[in-house]
Formats: C-alpha cells, sequence, structure tokens
DNA sequence: TTGTATGCGTTATCAG
DNA sequence: CTGATAACGCATACAA
C-alpha cells in the first residue's frame, strides 16, 4: 500500500561502501572530499532517484528554509505583487515561501503567528491586520533569532526591520497636487486606526491643507470600514450630496478612487472638471478605468523584493545580529498624473 | 548571542517528573492519559512557552502538514482567489500553503516540484505552465503517496484528480450567446498549445460556429504569445483592421476582452453596437470598465476550496488511496450577460 | 495510566 | 580525505 520507500543518504552509502557522512558532504560538495568521489555519488544519488528531506536537515539547525508571510489578503493586486517579488528573492536564495492571510483579523494574525513559529521559519514578513494593535505576538521570533520584517503597514513602536513608503509624504503630495490643480474644497476618505498607513496619509492630506491655508472641513472627511467598492460608493455618495460638495477627493487607495469616479459619473458629476480625484496604489484598474485615474505609484514588487533581501541579508550575518534594532527602509513613492485629476 | 533555547517536551517532562511520552500524548489530550495529568500538562506547557515544533513531529511521518501550491502566478485574480479557496480549507484543517510560481516555464516548474516534493509536503495542487507538455515530472509524488491534484490548467494524461470548468462547453456557451446576439463574424483570440484551457475554449467556439452554419474562417482566429493587455491589444487591433472586420469577439479571458473593448473605442467601433465582446472569468475589471464586459462566471475560490478537499479527503483515506486513479470534477460556469454584448 | 527505548534522515564533531 | 557516532525534538511500540 505504501508508496516506494525513500531513497536516502544511507542507501546510497551502502551501495557505494562508504559512510553517510561521506555521501552527506559529497552532495553538498564538500572541499574535504574528493573530486572522484563527489562525482560518483553524485552520479549514483541520481540514479537511485535520491531526493534530500529539508525536513530532517533542518531539524538539527531548528529552521526550515522557509520565509513566512504575513498578510491580510493575497487577493489586492498591491499585496500579490508584494509576494511575487518576495518570492522572486526567496526562489533564488533557495528558500520557499510559506503564506498565509490573516483576513485583517487580530485573532487570526495572531494563530497564524504561532503557526508560522511552529513551523520553525527563518524569516517572517509580515503587513499587520488593519484591526492589529498590540504586536506582541511578534516577539517570540525575535527571542528566537528569527528574522522579522515588517512591510507596507508596519507597528509604531516595534524594534526591527521596516519596509515602508512615507505615506505621510505621499499624502501630502497627493493633496498638494490636488490643490496645483485648483481644488479648493478637497475631501477625504480614510480607514483603519491611529496605527495604520490611512492614519498616516490623512495627516499628510491635513498638512498640505493647512499649509495652503484652506480650512480643514470635518465632513468632507469621510471614513469607510473596509476597503471594498461596495464601502467606498457609499461615501463617495456621502460627499457628493453635501451641501458644499467638495471639488476634489484624495483617496488612498485606488478601489476607493475608481469607486469615486464612477459614483461621480452616475450622479453627473464631471470628473476632472467638476471633481478632480486621486486613488493610491496605481492597481491595474487605475489605467484601464475610464477617466484614467489619477494615483500614486507604490512600488509593491520592489517592496517584496527589498524586504527579502532584509531577510537574507540578516540570515547570513550572524554576528552582528543584535547591533540593529530597528532599520526603516523607505521606498520611493510618485504621483501619477492621468485624466482624473487634470483640471488645467 | 543565540536565542533562548526552545522549550521541548524533554523540558516540560523534567520539570513536572514524568516521562517524554506522557508529555507527548497529554498534548494531544490522548484518551490514555487521565484529565487531571493532561490539565498539568497544558497549563505548564503554556507556563513555559512551549510551542511544538512541527519539523520534529513530521519528520516521523515523513511529511509536513503542509500543501504545495504551485501555480503559473499568483498576480492574477483568477489564481489569487483561487489560493484564498485553497487557504482556507488548508487553515481549517490545520495545513499551511506553500506557494510556488512558476511564471508558466517548465523549467521553472519543474525544479519547483522538486522543491515541494524536498519539503514532504503533504499534497500539492497544481495548474500547469503554459509552456508544460510534458507532466513527469509529477510521477514522483504518486510513488511517495503524496495527494496530487490538477487544477483549470490540468494534464491531457495524467491520472490523478482534476478540478476543471468544462472549457469546452463554456467556450462553447459563450460563442452561442454572441450568435444569439446577432454576430455574423465571431472572432476569437487563442493562446497556448493543444494541451492548454484555451485549446479546448477554441474547440467549443469552432463547435458552436459550425452548429450554427456560420463558416469558419481562419484570419478570425489570432493568436496572442502571453495573455497581457499588450498582446491583446495588438490582437484586437489585427482584427479590427481586417478587410472584413469582425462584428463579435470571444476573448477567452477579461484582459483580453477588456483590451479589446479599449482597442475598440480607440478605433470609433461601437461596442456592442458593431461588436459584440464576451470575456472570460469575471475578473473584478470585467465589471468595471465601461461598457462591462460580458464575461464567463469561473468559480476561482470554489475551485480552491474543492481542490483542498480533495486533498484532505484522500489524506484521510489512506486506505483506498490506489482505487480511484483518476477523478474529475467540473464546476458549474456561467454567461454573465453584460452591457459589451447587449445587442438586442 | 504512565514509562522506556528507539527511530525518523541528516549533519556536525571528533577520530582515524 | 573518509568513517563512526551523537544529536536534533517528537511519537510510537512495547513494557510495566
Amino acid at each position: 500500500m505504501k508508496g516506494k520507500k525513500e531513497v536516502t543518504i544511507y542507501d546510497i552509502a551502502k551501495k557505494l561502501s562508504l559512510a553517510t557522512s561521506t555521501i552527506s558532504r559529497g552532495l553538498k560538495e564538500h572541499p574535504t572530499i574528493s573530486k572522484k568521489t563527489v562525482e560518483k555519488i553524485k552520479k549514483t544519488a541520481a540514479e537511485m532517484g535520491y531526493r534530500p528531506n529539508n525536513l530532517a536537515a533542518s531539524l538539527r539547525g531548528n529552521k526550515m528554509k522557509t520565509i513566512g508571510v504575513l498578510l491580510p489578503t493575497i487577493t489586492q493586486p498591491f499585496l500579490s505583487s508584494l509576494i511575487s517579488g518576495i518570492e522572486e528573492v526567496a526562489q533564488k536564495a533557495g528558500y520557499t515561501v510559506l503564506i498565509m492571510q490573516s483576513h485583517d483579523s487580530y485573532k487570526e494574525e495572531v494563530e497564524l503567528t504561532q503557526s508560522l513559529y511552529d513551523n520553525r521559519v527563518s524569516g517572517v514578513i509580515c503587513s499587520l491586520a488593519m484591526e492589529t494593535k498590540n504586536t506582541d505576538h511578534f516577539k517570540r521570533f525575535i527571542e528566537n533569532d528569527t528574522a522579522l520584517v515588517f512591510v507596507d503597514r508596519v507597528p509604531k513602536s516595534f524594534d526591527t526591520y521596516h519596509v515602508v513608503i512615507d505615506n505621510f509624504a505621499a499624502g501630502y503630495k497627493a493633496t498638494k497636487h490636488l490643490i496645483s490643480q485648483g481644488c479648493k474644497r478637497i475631501a477625504h476618505i480614510t480607514a483603519g486606526n491611529e496605527f495604520s498607513i490611512y492614519y498616516e496619509r490623512k495627516q499628510g492630506y491635513l498638512a498640505a491643507l493647512e499649509e495652503h491655508n484652506l480650512t480643514i472641513d470635518d465632513e468632507l472627511i469621510v471614513r469607510v470600514d473596509r476597503i471594498t467598492y461596495k464601502e467606498a460608493r457609499k461615501a463617495t455618495l456621502k460627499l457628493l450630496e453635501l451641501q458644499k460638495p467638495p471639488d476634489g477627493i484624495f483617496a488612498p487607495g485606488d478601489i476607493l478612487g475608481v469607486s469615486a469616479i464612477q459614483v461621480a459619473e452616475q450622479q453627473g458629476v464631471k470628473v476632472p472638471e467638476k471633481l478632480a480625484i486621486i486613488g493610491f496604489n496605481n492597481d491595474p484598474i487605475s489605467s484601464i478605468i475610464d477617466p484614467n485615474l489619477s494615483t500614486v505609484s507604490h512600488p509593491a514588487f520592489k517592496m517584496g523584493q527589498t524586504s527579502a533581501e532584509i531577510i537574507f541579508n540578516r540570515l547570513r550575518n550572524t554576528k552582528n545580529k543584535s547591533d540593529i534594532v530597528k532599520q526603516i527602509a523607505f521606498l520611493n513613492t510618485e504621483i501619477l498624473v492621468r485624466e482624473s485629476s487634470k483640471k488645467s
């Protein structure tokens, strides 16, 4: 009933009348093994259909050659690109990628964190769930010498590696762009708690308004519970129904921005003439929708690569691991001006 | 310099003056251990910060509680939904998900297959790379008793579980829909080799034409090398520039369909009046683009769930593993009629 | 109900 | 350059 028994280095050893240790070393081209022997071992191994057992190998070092990736969701262009970036770097390094979705739930995040730990991954790359405020569940990784990198949605007060964009600056730039197009009443859609990227973006938005002496009107700032088309639709509608509707919207996500465009058109509000809109992320839809959505480029793939590279650097230098307690990599963002915000 | 040493069942045993085997059993609530002892063990384990080592546990059974997922890419709505479905089921079953991207390359697929094997995953869910014709690299899983399920892009001649939609029927239905809207010259965009889902869809398209006595015009069938907006644009342009351009396009993917809509509009060809278009997959963009793209629903999430369920069923019933050599689950598809194809 | 002993496949250490 | 052996952490067969 069982499948064929596995070929182990022991089998190879027996066949070649060598010690298992020699086989083990030969397979890894250890310098102390003669060329000839190495070749012989490799040849025989291939013939016998030998395949290493990463499990057994990892048991000694107590770590799998695996990077755990913990994200809110993966069905989002930005995040799947991020994974792609991680994957590319990991694959080259001979590591595999374990992916988990927190669905923006704190509870799930905590559980998955444990699962990752139980699997003894070498490193963890995480973007926090929207709900998450306390990040104590990550401490175990530090104590255990597991490389830890937070990306995009990072905790405020956790000393480790962060890969982010400057959300404040991006929000500021986006808002300023709308102002430069002549907008006077700029609305904003926000989400999450005070630890979230959306909070930062909002701060940037507020700063830009202040700098240009535009009054900050609370009714122009609406909140969504989740980033969905439906929620965004409601939010936009609310804005358009105001006594004094906005002439610009800074939507901190393209889903929100696209929704805004659609609702506006449905309501007969011309974009960008009557209402300029800028989104965030540069999702594929942003350049498909008509009018094209201006947006802020978010280097997702690059962020993934960078995160993974940090992990591997950290893994390589076992020495100075405790030297750096915190390091933040800021990646560049750019305002992509497209049709939805071109008034001038 | 090292992190704290790990707490093992041995440490717990020492602390409680019990045998490691008792601890091991107590942790899993083995019936032969007294309630009291179980509780005591669990409490102490928690206090000491014990976390199981899946590596060690798996080494005995020679399999990790992990499902390997091998896909062409993950940055595609259809595939990331599929993963989501797999993830959900796996998470409930206490399994983790290892994800790899073949980037539609045969070579990468073979390598990743090995990597999956080396990690001793319990099951593999795979959607084949576009390039792949030979699937011998999957045989090892069968021999090794690793549950194997192919999903969506499945091999022609491999006896194992398949989870698919009826691509022929879907292609037939989509084409028939266009015919019912009065189209006489229906174009088609195709891709991949004769083992691909696109081939099946094309066959369905051809069958529908034949059934309705529409002449099959080779110049109406164009081929793209990869499913990208750019490629699709070129293909559509080619069609529109024909002496006798088509009055309908069956695009076997929403990316292709969306591109077709855009190119048509740019060229001043009214959709659907002059050109009816239907896509495939029901990607998010299909209902965002204006006019909305008619499409064929592809139950991605469901396919993921089904694939995972098959894996776990198979894993549970170790007995009759060789009884079923091949089993195909066909999931339902539906024509979603939207603006882009509504002539009548 | 609990304890003892052993093995899973590999690698590191220490000998030769 | 190669060999013997212990160890990684856990789970099981067999004893008690």
